[in-house]
RNA sequence: GGAGCUAUGGCACAAUCUGGUACUGCAGCGGACUCGAAAUCCGUCGAGCCGUCGUAUGGCGGUGUGCGGGUUCAAAUCCCGCUAGCUCCUCCA
């Protein structure tokens, strides 16, 4: 939610950072004119609420002398109707102004690249291994004994994609054996190496209700893309961001607590709605799939240094598993609703030659706070609003696939990266081990 | 799923039956006493949100007794709906 008092005070500065994002500035003359018809109505109704409560103290004084005060009581009827009729317009109002407002994006941030779409994000840096050993290069042309993951999957028989299909329907699947094993490697040692460095692990409610979707942000805008659960307001999480973030909402964070880190391994569910017959294959595009999330609240002025530790918390992943990718600081048009500034992580998958997200690093600045009402006092007692940030560290299912297609070897088999190893019961390679 | 009870400031509580300025204590803040502190005494204390005025510490007004409605000149109080917690029954891992 964007700051009402910002928009009046500074419109015109407001006016051309929502366009960065992509809003027809008459969205900002409608919102600002609704505010400004139901700042009048307010300054009407508290007029007369002020006076109707100096009569009532008067009717009261009366009877309690017990003299008559019909004339004033009569008279108050007249006024109650007025202002039962008043605040009735104003509820109106401010219906349609946070209707309005709460369609409106997050603005971005001062060095996010102006652009419509994902061709206008920057790539910031580059990481690769110093050495592949055997393995397929990122740089140099690939091997054609290569194979995409969920070829190699099928091969080994750790993935079954066709009783997923069967039994959910498209996009869900079943890991078998050594690949379960596999992606309960990955995120045990994703959250171990979070803890390390100092984030607080969570296991969080898998179902939410609507305000906590609303506080993160997903609804009102996005509800087509949510599992919503029938009958009830609630709904699967597309991502444990919304648990973990709405953890403090409507709280006063002590400052001292600052900043605060949360981390959780969750299922997260998403429709996918407009991403027919992308990604049909494999494990990038799912409608369930576990994630492990990382989750921050800031006082402001720390925000973006914790975005950049966050992001690096990410890349520390991909380092320690030495699996090449790149990071892209995302253009005001490809970043998501509620986000100031967002770095993407991009794992490398060499059957498909491509970088593809695997984290999205986000900081909302007070976006979100300010929805959800998470606030801190400041050195002079003052409530203010916290930042939020939030990031992926990493999504499990598509750190899997980046494994089986980096670690690949010709003979079909998988070398297991060598940090993985301690949760695999030492085993070095996944071998084809056909199970039904 | 059924029945009963509960929800009031940072905390603990009163006012609810019988509608009329939300009591008191603790904590907090300011002051007195003191070399200083404790104790004591005096004063102050509804966080937040909204509107408005002001350069501003802030003033004025509105709102605010779990949430949303209703009745009334007036609601913590009466009525309806909801949420959460507790107790019992039922069920369950």
């Amino acid at each position: 939610m964007l700051d009402m008092k910002y928009l009046r005070k500074n419109t015109e500065e407001a006016r051309r950072r929502l366009q960065e994002r992509y809003v027809e500035p008459e969205k900002l003359d409608e919102l600002l004119k609704l505010d400004e018809d139901r700042r009048t109505i307010i300054s009407e109704v508290e007029g007369l609420k002020a006076q109707r409560n100096e009569v009532s103290d008067k009717i009261a004084f009366a009877k309690r002398q017990k003299e008559d005060a019909s004339d004033a009581i009569a008279e108050m009827q007249k006024v109650g109707a007025k202002i039962k009729e008043l605040d009735a317009k104003q509820a109106e109002l401010d219906a349609k102004v946070q209707e309005l407002a709460a369609h409106m994006p997050n603005l971005a941030a001062a060095d996010v690249p102006v652009g419509p779409d994902e061709d206008a994000n920057v790539e910031q840096r580059k990481w690769a291994p110093k050495d592949y050993g055997t393995r397929p290069h990122a740089l140099e042309k690939q091997p054609d004994w290569i194979k995409p993951h969920w070829e190699i999957g099928e091969n080994l028989g750790i993935l079954d994609f066709e009783r997923g299909a069967k039994v959910s329907g498209a996009r869900f699947l079943y890991y078998i054996g050594d690949g379960a094993r596999l992606e309960r490697a990955v995120y045990n040692f994703m959250l171990d190496e979070h803890r390390k460095e100092g984030y607080t692990e969570m296991i969080t409610p898998i179902v939410v209700n609507d305000s906590a979707m609303y506080g993160t942000g997903q609804y009102p805008k996005f509800q087509d893309d949510a599992y919503r659960v029938e009958g009830l307001d609630q709904t699967y999480i597309p991502t444990a961001e919304v648990p973990l973030t709405n953890y403090f909402s409507g709280e006063t964070i002590p400052a001292e607590d600052l900043p605060i880190k949360f981390t959780a391994l969750s299922p997260s569910f998403r429709k996918e709605a407009g991403a027919a017959g992308r990604d049909t294959r494999g494990l990038i595009r799912l409608h369930q799939f576990n994630k492990v999330e990382m989750v921050k609240f800031t006082k402001p002025e720390q925000s973006y240094d914790e975005l950049e530790k966050m992001t690096a918390n990410a890349e520390n992943i991909l380092q320690k598993l030495e699996i090449p990718y790149h990071v892209i600081m995302l253009s005001t048009g490809d970043m998501g609703f509620s986000a100031a500034k967002t770095y993407d992580v991009e794992v490398w998958l060499p059957a498909q030659n491509v970088y593809r997200e695997i984290s999205s690093c986000s900081n909302t600045e007070d976006f979100q706070a300010r929805r959800m009402h998470i606030t801190y006092r400041d050195d002079e007692g003052k409530l203010q609003l916290v930042n939020t940030l939030n990031g992926s560290g990493l999504a499990v299912g598509r750190t899997v696939a980046a494994i089986l297609e980096n670690y690949q070897n010709e003979d079909g088999s998988v070398t297991i990266p060598e940090v993985l190893r301690p949760y695999m019961g030492g085993e070095e390679k996944l071998q084809a081990t056909p199970h039904f």
